[in-house]
DNA sequence: CGGATCGAC
DNA sequence: CTATGTCGATCCG
């Protein structure tokens, strides 16, 4: 990669500049030469956060190159051998396949967008143009081509290029109008033709081939256009169109050097009549091309090219041969699609792109005949649907019928933008952004249950992180819900630093199937109904959103939960204290008694090991005492930090490097209250656990089977009454949690494991315990993120202030969420885990002394 | 499933 | 100053 760094011409060839697309300028007088372009474009790049970037990702793609040669090394004669026996049987099943019975073409607009530019503002036609922004070029003509100027370059490389150069915002409204012209055309050659973006489409026209061979000459006779035409336009045309043997004018738009493409291309119209102003094309395929193209520019004065093959690979290959405004016929003969490849570089391939080319070229292969000479070594170094790929390349094979895309798979936006490095700013683009696609979602009627949020930050590094829910999300609200966590996540795991990045993006995948869109609609309903009943007048969903993220109204709903939560405090039996509306009957209190005896349980000696909750190492003592010195000696370990207050905003993450776990005064108290050596187990709820894990563990297990890292911490659940569980989480690094479930922050690297409890129906169906709907769970993290969600919608407030919510609290812990952490949440600050929820409770840390543990309360919601 | 990468327009 | 936006596919862990 040192090369890279020189602007030495010979050295740059290879390297990222090649990948950059400008190393085949063809020089045209005015043009520049490839050195030179190479050369300002080194200037231009070289030290730039970019530059460092592609050659980062270079030094990365020469690292799998290693690794394949190596591979390759150890390649035997036999392995060899064998694999081109069995290359060799599939490639004859391929050619018994091979069906070239099939005319499928290839239309591809000449520089689209700049042609439309051109054609609209006479005044670009003699200029070289690019069409885009000084940031990002989307195309740009013939004339600018030759200085180097491309399709993917930024605009102010281009004006290094080309000084002269005019660069043309997009206008995509206009270039779908046009597109849309085009498209009507073809319609008339194949119904079920294949658009790919506003510019290229795949016909078949067999049919039409067929059809047509019957037709009278009028039906195939198409008149000049002589209308929406100015004078000057209409003449041309028209005398080009004559000039060369009744095809049409090389676009005078597009080339001010009008190369006599068409003779070449167009074969002498003998025989047919001329009308004048009209002219009639043959019935062969090369004849519906070109009468396509012609009616293309005759209607948009714009031209094509295109590409007549029995396949849709070969098509596209051949349209790329004779532009612009040409057209190419592989006839359907095996021989001809072998000649055409035998020489074609398989950059030329759609689907072979710069890294597969560099793989294919460190073997020695440029062409698509050497693809194929070699099939049996990439079929030892390549996956199988790689090297089939490539031999199915290299026999010229390729899709013979144009299959309707299917459904869509995911819908994004994403927005680059000048460096943004505030949590602040960086939530409120995230929210935008989620707006706007749920905007685009609710057009398309779609939900979907995994949120990925993609962020790019000022060197150029990409990274995404997605989680997935158990019920679909569509709404702005219930994007934001998941994106903001996964935003938070990575604002803190880059803490005590800002992240500073330079793109945002959203996306939605997962969407469901009819069936299950039917399914998730009867619980929608059945939420929606719940909200009507309580009835909120003059208040919008949004509304409920809007004022819930905001710290007031957060507050009032955590001052109720706070008031109970000191409540609860002054006596040790939850059941007696928490306050009548909290609880619907008694049953759950009794539960959450038997919670609480099990979950001191599990912290404390059960048996003869145990799990130290705060190094998670098992202990293999039956004294109580020797296990509670063990968790001092863990918990001293722990960091104390300063008590100190976030903002109430839950934008605001400015506290950061400092644990953002805050307290309220009134917690310290508590906080104090348990010490580690008030271990809270007993002999006789030790007895109750014991015979605790049962056969239900099974049945849970396979509920959160895709709990993360349960390979290293395997699940421990136990029974605790009817259907309820609790199971051992795992608690991420920088936190652990005390005994009478409390929460330590802890400098302790390993990480730790929490309880939490959770209700399963017999059929390993979770209940959500805010919305009240079975979630058919499959991930913990996915319900719990199904849980954030569902108290995102500020439901939980209304309803319990209503005393009308079906759900029980439980004043366990101050958490909103059912379950704990999980790595893939990899918060080392200690607040996360409520505060990503968006209704963050109050905690906190107390002051620098002792064995100030900061306390951690959970209120669990369950039906 | 989640994350990175590739490739196309 | 200033290097896109969207989507599908694939591979790997």
């Amino acid at each position: 990669m040192d090369n890279m760094k020189e602007v030495d011409n010979s050295s740059c060839s290879d390297g990222v500049l090649l990948r950059m697309g400008l190393n085949d300028n063809k020089a045209g007088m005015q043009g520049l030469d490839k050195e030179k372009i190479n050369k300002i474009i080194m200037k231009a790049t070289k030290g730039s956060r970019f530059y460092e970037n592609e050659l980062k990702k270079d030094q990365q793609v020469n690292q799998r190159i290693e690794k394949m040669m190596r591979l390759k090394e150890k390649i035997t004669a036999q392995q060899l051998l064998k694999a081109q026996l069995q290359v060799d049987n599939l490639v004859t099943e391929l050619e018994q396949r091979r069906n070239l019975s099939n005319t499928i073409v290839h239309i591809d607009m000449d520089a689209f967008y700049a042609a439309v530019e051109m054609r609209d503002n006479p005044e670009l036609k003699e200029k070289p143009i690019a069409v885009g922004s000084m940031s990002m070029l989307s195309t740009s003509n013939y004339h600018a081509r030759r200085f180097g100027v491309r399709a993917a370059m930024p605009g102010f490389i281009a004006k290094k290029l080309c000084p002269h150069i005019t660069i043309v915002p997009l206008n995509f409204e206009k270039y779908s109008k046009v597109s849309k012209e085009v498209r009507e055309i073809l319609t008339e050659y194949d119904p079920n033709f294949m658009p790919m973006g506003l510019d290229e489409a795949y016909l078949n026209i067999s049919e039409h081939l067929e059809e047509r061979v019957n037709w009278p000459e009028d039906k195939r006779r198409f008149f000049f256009n002589t209308e929406s035409t100015t004078e000057k336009d209409k003449d041309d045309v028209n005398m080009s169109a004559k000039l060369n043997g009744g095809g049409f004018s090389s676009s005078p738009v597009l080339f001010e050097d009008n190369t006599p493409l068409m003779d070449d291309h167009y074969e002498q119209r003998d025989g047919k009549q001329s009308v004048e102003n009209s002219v009639v094309f043959g019935t062969s395929a090369e004849e519906v091309v070109k009468e396509i193209r012609f009616r293309i520019e005759q209607k948009t004065q714009l031209t094509a090219s295109a590409g007549i093959a029995p396949n849709t690979m070969l098509a596209k290959m051949c349209s790329d041969c004779n532009k612009p405004n040409g057209q190419c016929r592989i006839v359907p003969e095996r021989q001809a699609v072998l000649d055409f490849l035998k020489d074609l570089p398989i950059r030329k391939v759609p689907g072979i792109g710069k890294v597969t080319e560099k793989m294919l070229k460190a073997l020695g292969i440029v062409t698509c005949s050497e693809l194929y000479q070699q099939r049996a070594l990439l079929s030892l170094l390549f996956s199988e649907a790689s090297w089939r790929n490539f031999l199915e390349i290299s026999l010229g094979l390729g899709s013979t019928h144009l299959e309707k895309d299917g459904e869509r798979k995911s819908m994004s936006t994403e927005r680059t933008f000048s460096e943004i490095n505030t949590a602040e700013d960086q939530y409120r683009l995230c929210q935008e952004l989620c707006r706007d696609l749920a905007e685009e979602l609710q057009k398309e009627g779609l939900k979907g249950k995994t949120v990925t949020l993609k962020l790019k930050n000022v060197n150029f590094e990409v990274k995404t992180r997605a989680s997935t829910m158990l019920s679909s999300v569509s709404t702005k609200e219930e994007i934001f819900a998941v994106a903001k966590e996964l935003l938070a996540t990575e604002i803190d795991s880059s803490a005590p630093h800002p992240l500073r990045i330079r793109l945002m993006g959203v996306r939605v995948s997962g969407f469901l199937s009819e069936d299950e869109k039917k399914y998730q609609q009867k619980s929608i309903m059945s939420f929606l109904k719940s909200e009507k009943e309580i009835g909120h007048p003059g208040k919008s969903k949004q509304e409920f959103f809007t004022k819930n993220t905001e710290a007031s109204s957060r507050g009032s709903f955590f001052d109720k939960k706070r008031a109970a939560r000191q409540q609860n405090s002054e006596s040790l039996a939850p059941n007696q204290t928490v306050g009548k509306q909290l609880f619907h009957d008694r049953k759950s209190a009794n539960l959450v008694e038997e919670t609480e005896k099990v979950a001191a349980l599990q912290s404390s000696a059960v048996c003869k090991t145990f799990t130290c909750p705060v190094c998670f190492e098992d202990q293999s003592s039956n004294n109580l005492e020797e296990f509670n010195r063990h968790i001092d000696e863990c918990l001293n370990r722990a960091s104390v930090n300063n008590t100190m207050e976030i903002s109430e905003n839950e934008y605001s993450r400015e506290n950061k490097p400092n644990i953002t776990l805050q307290f309220k005064n009134e917690n310290i108290d508590e906080c104090q209250k348990a010490k580690p050596d008030q271990l809270p187990g007993t002999e006789q709820s030790a007895s109750t656990s014991n015979n605790s894990t049962s056969s239900s563990t099974e049945k849970f297990t396979q509920i959160i089977s895709d709990e993360p890292h349960r390979e290293r911490h395997p699940s421990k659940l136990s029974d605790i009454a009817g259907n309820m569980y609790l199971k051992q989480c795992l608690f991420p690094k920088g936190i652990s949690q005390g005994n009478e479930n409390r929460f330590e922050k802890t400098e302790h690297t390993e990480e730790a494991t929490s309880f939490h409890l959770f209700e399963a129906k017999e059929d390993g169906v979770l209940v959500c315990p805010v919305c009240n709907s079975e979630q058919k769970s499959t991930s913990l993290l996915s319900f719990n993120r199904h849980v954030d969600i569902c108290l995102n919608k500020g439901i939980i407030q209304e309803l319990t202030e209503k005393k009308d919510f079906p759900t029980k609290t439980y004043n366990l812990e101050n958490s909103s969420r059912v379950g704990g952490l999980s790595r893939g949440q990899q918060c080392t600050n200690p607040s996360q885990g409520t505060k990503r929820s968006g209704l963050t409770t109050s905690q906190s840390v107390s002051k620098k002394a002792k064995s100030s543990n900061s306390k951690h309360t959970i209120e669990m919601f369950f039906k």
